[in-house]
DNA sequence: AAGATCAAGCTTTTT
DNA sequence: GCTTGATCTT
């Protein structure tokens, strides 16, 4: 791969580079856009600097500006500097803008990734040295769960009681303090019934085998690796002059030693974090790394950036409200320029669905300007949601509405079963120990071979010491196997003896080989066969995965591309409305943004004040801080007193959080559902005291204030009725009893029709009110909408 | 061996 | 309520 290239000027003395001479004839001006706490950080070139820059305080910028400064002044070549982030979208977006005015690197920071990725890369170079080969895989979490469950069955233990996603869960936090079987503390010896050190101990060594890591392994196999061999070690003490870490509130213990060890004599590092954003510790993050920072480095600069550019006042004295509840800080004042601009709106629903109506609704309202507000483009604003379930009540709505919206860090592309089945023939093509990958397609398509069959096969493997790969050719040809799996199997094996060649032969393109090996496995005949409404999407998804492959120089860079890098950026096409998780929000800023499900238990999450008590609650509460501070103009934070939780209907109380909003930031909207603001309330006889008592939701202190506050106030107007713009075409294309097919309801007929929207029956969904557009006549169903 | 029917567990968050 | 995995039936 052409990133080791430079690997040949590892020892090379430094020469300005093109980029270098090209700056200093234009010096320095990304300076002129720093404030004075800003320029402060990035003038602090030499030596341990802690750089706390709370949300929305320019600090990407200021770590670009820092760079650009090192190699400007020469301190450092491009590829002598180590950046890494935590989530690959920063990295690439810095890489995208460090190649932009004003600071025009015309030479990429080739080291600049997330501790994952970059372990990678160094892993790959040293592989032999920590028991892998350099074309090891990269299990993901379910990879590893399907192979720890193997090892329990093994191992005689009832799997039922005893879960691989348990263990898996265990060995993965044992992971984050990087503890290798041999140094898991005794204190842990009770876990997973007594058995876990030895099943930790087993399951490495069955990686090993198979030749592959997990993501502990990743950031593991490195920190090993560097301290078992200081010769290896001092060659990146050598090459990384600089080190700057994004996001150093949430390193686990493993991180920290990654980067302790790869810190050279001078200790050139750089580390940029919030202590109010550290929302990982659940994932073994440590706020401790950021809090302890001027201990480890005795003689660190500090330095605070606090001026916020983004959000208004009112968001902000929102946002410090809400924080200001947490002990543990190490305490930073935001303050803007801007002016006041809107208070955040708070508002409260009967149900979730009102909740998921009402914010459809407004959303729509704000596209074209309401309450005396400015018009807000659909990419502009955002739902943020606390967990990723809470994410179906706003898909059911947009679809139904007609409101088009992305899901950000949803079920991703590359964990749908024809993209896993695709690339598990690819890394058997790559990797033929991949022992893992084999058995997910071995009867994929069906070649005959069930459970009887695959248990000879992995006999035949242990016995012999051999992959299920080999295993197989050796039974084919010993004639143990029989009938339509023998033939069906020697195909197979031939077929990757064919595939295996064609990688290694460098002079093939790899998307052809690709195409060829789907072809020739039958693995896209399987789907070209299959009736399901599913089958074209899926088709049309392994369309797209080689598509995807033409970014790359090989398969190997492929696989390893989608088990570090899991995000679908496909969809740029027209304005949406997002929908994300708050940690996936954790980076992004929006002008307008919806913060749902403020009800304890839910937000608070249960799980987490249980699991972790006040710890726990505090993260949750920094959760809010990063939802809040997400907002640039606009902040919406709703409530439901129901909502339905595994199919059970469920109260809940307002969120704590709610009553540490500073009353004097916040409006109060009425809420429609209880004031007739068009739904439910009005006609249906029951009285708010009545839905107040049996929901016994509104004796909070937390509603009670809420009331106080919404009866000092006007209410405001419901949002104003909307003339729908009816695709009249669309729907008179349709008539009663045709067959239609919607991308996410699947087949069905239509019974009636109303206005824009279709009445349909669906064989699996159940009846619908659907806006004609997003429906297709079910015999042209390969031009589906979206 | 393949398809069908039934039960359990799930819903925190991700590299 | 839904999906996944296990068991049953052909």
């Amino acid at each position: 791969m052409s990133e080791f290239d430079e690997d040949d000027a590892f020892e090379a003395a430094p020469q300005p580079s093109l980029a270098q001479r090209a700056m200093a004839a234009r010096p320095m001006r990304y300076m002129d856009r720093l404030n004075p706490a800003q320029r402060e950080a990035v003038e602090a070139l030499e030596g341990p600097v802690l750089m706390l820059a709370g949300a929305g305080t320019g600090k990407t910028m200021t770590l670009m500006a820092r760079i650009a400064h090192l190699v400007t002044l020469q301190r450092a070549r491009p590829y002598e500097i180590l950046a890494v982030t935590f989530t690959n979208k920063a990295a690439r977006e810095m890489k995208d803008r460090l190649s932009n005015t004003p600071f025009r690197l015309c030479e990429p920071i080739r080291w600049m990734g997330t501790f994952h990725a970059l372990s990678v890369k160094i892993l790959r170079s040293h592989a032999e040295l920590v028991g892998l080969k350099s074309n090891f895989t990269i299990l993901d979490a379910d990879d590893q769960v399907r192979l720890l469950k193997q090892l329990i069955v093994a191992a005689g233990i009832d799997d039922k009681r005893w879960p691989a996603r348990a263990l898996a869960g265990v060995i993965d936090n044992w992971k984050n303090y990087a503890w290798t079987p041999e140094n898991v503390p005794v204190s842990q010896a009770s876990e997973f019934d007594g058995k876990a050190v030895e099943l930790y101990a087993a399951y490495q060594d069955r990686l090993k085998t198979i030749n592959a890591a997990d993501f502990g392994d990743l950031l593991l196999h490195v920190v090993t690796l560097f301290q078992q061999y200081p010769d290896v070690l001092a060659q990146y003490h050598r090459r990384f002059k600089y080190i700057l870490v994004d996001e150093y509130q949430d390193t686990n213990v493993a991180q920290y030693l990654w980067l302790q060890l790869l810190v050279g004599e001078q200790k050139n590092i750089c580390c940029v974090g919030d202590d109010d954003q550290s929302i990982y510790g659940w994932r073994g993050a440590e706020v401790g790394n950021i809090l302890r920072f001027e201990k480890d480095f005795p003689g660190a600069k500090v330095v605070r950036l606090e001026q916020n550019y983004r959000s208004t006042p009112h968001i902000l004295a929102a946002a410090s409200g809400v924080i200001d509840a947490n002990t543990k800080r190490l305490g930073k004042t935001l303050w803007t320029a801007a002016e006041d601009g809107e208070k955040v709106r708070l508002i409260g629903h009967w149900d979730g669905e009102e909740e998921a109506r009402w914010i459809g609704e407004e959303v729509e309202a704000m596209q074209h300007g309401t309450r005396g507000l400015r018009p807000f483009s659909l990419n502009d604003m955002a739902i943020l949601v606390r967990a990723s379930h809470q994410m179906r009540a706003f898909e059911d709505r947009f679809l139904t509405i007609g409101l088009p919206y992305r899901v950000i860090g949803g079920p991703r592309f590359y964990e749908r079963m024809e993209i896993r089945d695709a690339m598990a023939y690819f890394r058997v093509a790559t990797s033929p120990d991949d022992d893992l990958a084999f058995e997910r397609i071995v009867n994929t398509p069906k070649r005959g071979v069930g459970d009887k069959a695959l248990q000879t096969i992995q006999r035949a493997a242990r016995a012999n010491g051999i992959s299920l790969l080999e295993a197989t050719r050796l039974l084919v040809t010993s004639g143990e196997l029989k009938g339509k799996a023998k033939t069906e199997l020697a195909r197979l094996v031939d077929g990757f003896d064919r595939w295996q060649a064609a990688v290694r032969d460098d002079r093939n393109s790899h998307i052809e080989l690709a195409e060829v090996i789907l072809e020739e496995s039958g693995y896209t005949e399987m789907w070209q066969n299959d009736k399901t409404p599913e089958a074209p999407g899926r088709l049309e998804n392994l369309k797209e995965l080689v598509k995807a492959l033409e970014q790359f120089e090989n398969l190997q860079g492929f696989l390893e591309h989608v088990a570090l890098i899991m995000d679908n950026d496909s969809d740029n096409d027209g304005p949406k409305v997002s929908i994300m998780t708050l940690h996936g929000a954790k980076g992004l800023e929006f002008p307008a943004v919806f913060l749902p499900g403020w009800e304890d238990g839910l937000f608070p999450s249960q799980r987490s004040m249980d699991e972790s008590g006040l710890k726990g609650l505090e993260e949750e509460r920094r959760l809010a801080y990063v939802g809040i501070t997400r907002a640039e103009e606009l902040c919406t934070i709703s409530f439901a007193a129901n909502r339905r939780v595994y199919g059970q209907w469920q109260s809940a109380l307002p969120s704590r959080f709610i009553d540490e909003l500073p009353e004097d930031h916040v409006d109060v909207l009425t809420p429609p559902g209880l004031y007739g603001g068009g739904y439910g309330a009005a006609g249906m006889g029951n009285s708010i005291e009545e839905k107040a008592a049996s929901a016994n939701v509104y004796n909070s202190p937390g509603w009670k204030r809420l009331q106080a506050r919404s009866q000092s106030r006007p209410m405001s107007q419901p949002a104003e009725s909307r003339t729908v713009v009816i695709d009249s075409q669309a729907v008179s294309s349709f008539t009663q009893g045709d067959r239609v097919f919607h991308q996410k309801f699947g087949y069905g007929y239509v019974m009636g029709i109303e206005g824009d929207k279709l009445d349909i029956e669906f064989e699996k969904a159940g009846s619908k009110k659907v806006v004609a557009r997003f429906v297709t006549p079910a015999d042209r169903v390969d031009d589906v909408p979206f």
